[in-house]
DNA sequence: GCCTCATTTGGACGCCTGTACAAATGCTAG
DNA sequence: CTAGCATTTGTACAGGCGTCCAAATGAGGC
């Protein structure tokens, strides 16, 4: 017997108002396991502790979702639709500014934004998914990055194109590392946020959203700038 | 077992006296377990597959290392030392720079080059072990996290306070989040060699150490050089 | 009322995990 | 050659894993 969780989250100890998301088991389990996913990763996670956490038994889960691998992947529909829309979206708008410059910084910022926000129309919010993706892909697990591949290259090619007209004196392949870092910098920020708190000794914060998002916007932006880079100059 | 990584082009074809290292067992179990480490990360990788891969028997790995997560320190243990007496080494000959621009690129590769370079003066080099690094990072292993913390921090400050010196118009905190960033870059590239080629369409190419080098100094020497980021420009 | 279908439940299955340990082996010194 | 110690071997164990399934439960249409 396990009489660990009786009854579940919905008829538990709630007002009335706002935690209207818990209607279906099924939510309650993507919920639960995206949690637990971007907290500790795919393979550190257990299905019976997704199970424990969403109040599901452990069959629901395989009924829902066939496989654990499954699960995985209707995380990802649930949130790649939205988020890319969004990117999309910022996009356009900032591929509509006129001065060069104020285009590039805007178009990082639309790069960037929608995985470091806590809300992108979803549940949970782009960060949480964001992390778990970062997290996910240094796992190295096959069937999430060809997800993640299929879902996301699409996008990051339109925002290179955009970066290139912006910098159009630049080779391609100096934007594709660069854009390559930018990357880097932000799946770096979400995986260890309390990093850049424990290296400035609390001066500052990396689980600031809007502190990490200028920096990395400043940063980056710089570093589209800065005149090709010579390959014969290492 | 397969050699996955034909990252390096500059000592490949060494013919005689190198590869005298297979002596024991203990060192054949640990090279075979940082391969498989910083190919799979931490957890996705048995000691029976450690055990298959040394050639050696699953209890020897217990008698040698007493457990998976001492067979992990004995790998970080036998690389922290060379690699940070390398990059303190290569600081120092940065930091007798005159002229604050060279100083400031010179810095940071010597910041970065111990991780991207094969040869560290320790087996395997320290790529393989800064790509394991990065992968077990990101599993947020908590013995791990311990162990790069205690090792690293010291260094990474000593070369935050170099950087200072080069820029000393900056925040501290600015210096710190780039020094982040320029991590994430490299962490980043090391996990994910393929991306940059998959994108640029074969026109940059991720595993290729030097030009891997080269673009990440030149990005990261921009960003450092810009100017102090206004916390109200978010 | 009953019938139906979707969902939930508890348990079982076989496989794999890290660890432990007694016995066998190999090497080195006396 | 033999004694002693370091190492290697094979195996056993207890437990966790993902998956599967038959039975129980629930709610809505007739």
């Amino acid at each position: 017997m396990a009489p660990v969780f009786p009854l579940c989250p919905e008829v538990a100890p709630v007002p009335v108002s706002m935690p209207q998301r818990q209607t279906s088991m099924r939510e309650a389990i993507l919920d639960a396991a995206e949690e637990l996913f971007s907290k500790s990763g795919f393979r550190a996670v257990s299905m019976r502790e997704i199970a424990q956490a969403s109040g599901a038994n452990l069959g629901s889960i395989s009924y829902h979702f066939g496989s654990k691998d499954g699960l995985l992947r209707a995380i990802y529909d649930q949130h790649s639709g939205p988020m890319n829309r969004r990117r999309s979206e910022l996009l356009n708008e900032a591929q509509r500014i006129r001065d060069p410059e104020d285009r590039l910084a805007a178009i990082v910022r639309a790069f960037i934004l929608p995985s470091l926000s806590e809300a992108d129309g979803s549940v949970g919010g782009g960060a949480r998914f964001a992390r778990l993706r970062a997290v996910v892909m240094a796992e190295r697990h096959e069937e999430a990055q060809k997800i993640i591949a299929e879902t996301f290259n699409p996008i990051n090619l339109a925002f290179i194109d955009a970066l290139q007209e912006c910098l159009p004196h630049l080779p391609r392949a100096d934007i594709v590392w660069r854009t390559h870092f930018l990357l880097g910098a932000v799946s770096y920020t979400l995986i260890n946020p309390w990093r850049v708190a424990r290296l400035s000794d609390g001066e500052a914060d990396g689980e600031n959203t809007q502190e990490a998002l200028a920096q990395i916007v400043h940063a980056a932006v710089a570093a589209f700038r800065a005149p090709a880079t010579d390959g014969a100059a290492a």
